[in-house]
DNA sequence: CTACATTGGGTTATCGTTAACCCAAGAATG
DNA sequence: CATTCTTGGGTTAACGATAACCCAATGTAG
């Protein structure tokens, strides 16, 4: 559906103008800091401007040949500590350098992310920051193509479809917490996750962790759901699902931090201890660990820093210096204590 | 900052019509399904603007006075599950309707709301949906006015300044866990939260837990920092300072669940028992509030009710329907349990 | 055979702003 | 006094799409 918005009565350069007595492109030249004109008419068309709530109509502006400042974001879900921080870091870059961000969500989808970046197109952005992990349509790199719109990709580095990448190698994250596992001595592991069709970098961990166990002989049990959210919730009902299968099962590597939390929540409940007869690790260092009182393992990495550098990253695209591929060192955090 | 974008060499509705081997008004008339036009023709033209990979320019189409299909989203963050579940609601509702949603975050901060709302503005949106519990600029209010935008509120029902309010009554909500904590007999009970003096709504909450606590005699000792983050940490900050100079403190109301969940851990650390000796309530029953094991208290309501209710409301402005204020009841909760 | 409707388009003006250029009046310079 | 520069603006033509209207060619009824 559309709304036809037509009969607002926009306060225009002219009406300015004519309030201040002047035309409407000394208006434009006053609002915009550029032409010479002297402080008096200066003022005299501000107060104008203010009195009329006079803004700028970006659509003719734009429209006009003016440079943009709206730079679009497109995240698979705000509802993720893990994106929103990358979103916040972004805004706190972008914002003093008068820059308006503009958020979207894609729920990985890729018809969505479709979407998500025709819309932004269509408003002609300066530049946009797009989450990498999914499998893109054919159709979204050809319009950002065609549109020769600057793209800086975050959270994927492998995928290099675009003019900047920024983010952790998650074959790497995977591996780290496979080695981990196996510096504990465990021989029996389990994988916890849900909807990995469409999240390709939860994938590759989940890949990259099997196969740095499998290279030692451990088996790895993966017990993932398409159906069930990547919370606590869903984390209870997989644990549970996958401890009845396999009780002996010594260590449960989960999706993200939030799984991880129901996870341990069934081991309480079941009167497993941990990490004595489990060990339980997560995903994303996220706030809700951090008042955890059981041992629990995750993979950190600076969100705040894949933001910063990919709003960088924007700035950079126009002012020459071009940066390339940022790739975010993982690490391995113990959370909780074991008393 | 503004970035020149003017090299793009975009695709046009007469490069299409090039193409096609028609004018660009048939294209026009092809792509939004409005005129007279044969399937054949409509099939070639759909082939040339795929294989242009065409982008309708929403700053012409709109300028020259066709319906926006745009809906401004303005939440005070996304880091905070409320709001993101708010989002995430509004999002299930608008695009099926074949609205797209544009998000932006104000941080609570009156000069970011105003520039968020008049970025929103400037590109004539169908409707807006902003946060309440902020003290809105004059200057911002008198934008929405001139640009005779349609407003739905959300989160804060007192607040009266635009076309629809939804959300619950802030001052129930804190009243509701004062008459909680009565019923439990408690004398001296704390109040912990942080960034209030921008947070109109959690104010609000604060000072009706206050009043309806004073009226049965009860004192209230309110332990706020502006500038501690309304997280966990944040939470263990403030009651340590809490409990260190009032140790008989018999129960605690947080602003949120984070910050509860960070009294929890201090509770723990300390050797107090919670509920028996400390009594712990938070506010939005969160995720992460699923897998505690202590009882913790906190205040529910449907924040998917609240999105999803807005997103009707931006439909029911047009259609004629006119909703008007929609309250949310909030609910007492009791999570985890008490071994 | 004429009058009139329908089909399948095309033409023109306009939205509000900006880039690029123009121009008149006074000041400065030789 | 004639020339050139500076100041303080204004004029014109885009930008790309759409609304509103127009117009041929064909069909169809009387």
């Amino acid at each position: 559906m559309t709304i036809n918005n037509k009969t607002n009565q926009k306060v225009t350069l002219s009406d300015v103008g004519k309030l201040a007595g002047v035309s409407a492109m000394t208006v434009s030249k006053v609002l915009r800091g550029t032409g010479r004109i002297p402080e008096e008419t200066r003022k005299r068309v501000q107060a104008a401007a203010n009195e009329l709530g006079y803004v700028t109509n970006q659509l003719a502006s734009l429209l006009a040949g003016a440079s943009s400042n709206m730079v679009g974001v497109l995240i698979p879900t705000a509802r993720d500590v893990v994106y929103s921080d990358i979103l916040s870091a972004i805004n706190a870059e972008l914002r003093p350098a008068g820059l308006r961000t503009f958020i979207g969500e894609s729920y990985f989808d890729p018809a969505v992310d479709y979407e998500q970046v025709s819309s932004f197109l269509s408003i002609r952005p300066a530049a946009l920051i797009l989450h990498g992990g999914i499998e893109r349509k054919a159709e979204t790199i050809k319009l950002l193509k065609k549109q020769a719109c600057p793209v800086v990709q975050i959270w994927d580095v492998e995928n290099t479809d675009f003019n900047i990448n920024i983010g952790p190698s998650h074959a790497d994250a995977g591996k780290l917490m496979a080695e981990h596992f196996l510096s504990l001595g465990l021989k029996k592991v389990g994988y916890v996750g849900a909807e990995l069709e469409l999240d390709i970098c939860a994938a590759q961990r989940a890949n990259a962790f099997e196969d740095a166990l499998k290279a030692q002989g451990v088996d790895l049990i993966r017990c993932v759901a398409e159906d069930l959210p990547r919370q606590a919730e869903g984390g209870e009902v997989l644990t549970r699902r996958l401890l009845d299968h396999y009780p002996d099962i010594q260590g449960i590597h989960y999706l993200n931090d939030a799984m991880a939390l129901g996870g341990m929540r069934v081991s309480y409940e079941r009167g497993i201890s941990v990490p004595d007869s489990l060990k339980i690790a997560g995903f994303n260092a996220t706030s809700n660990v951090h008042s955890v009182r059981t041992k629990l393992t995750t993979i950190n990495m600076s969100y705040l820093d894949i933001g910063t550098k990919a709003a960088k990253g924007v700035v950079s695209l126009y002012t020459g210096e071009s940066v390339d591929r940022v790739q975010i060192e993982p690490i391995v955090l113990e959370r909780g204590n074991t008393t």
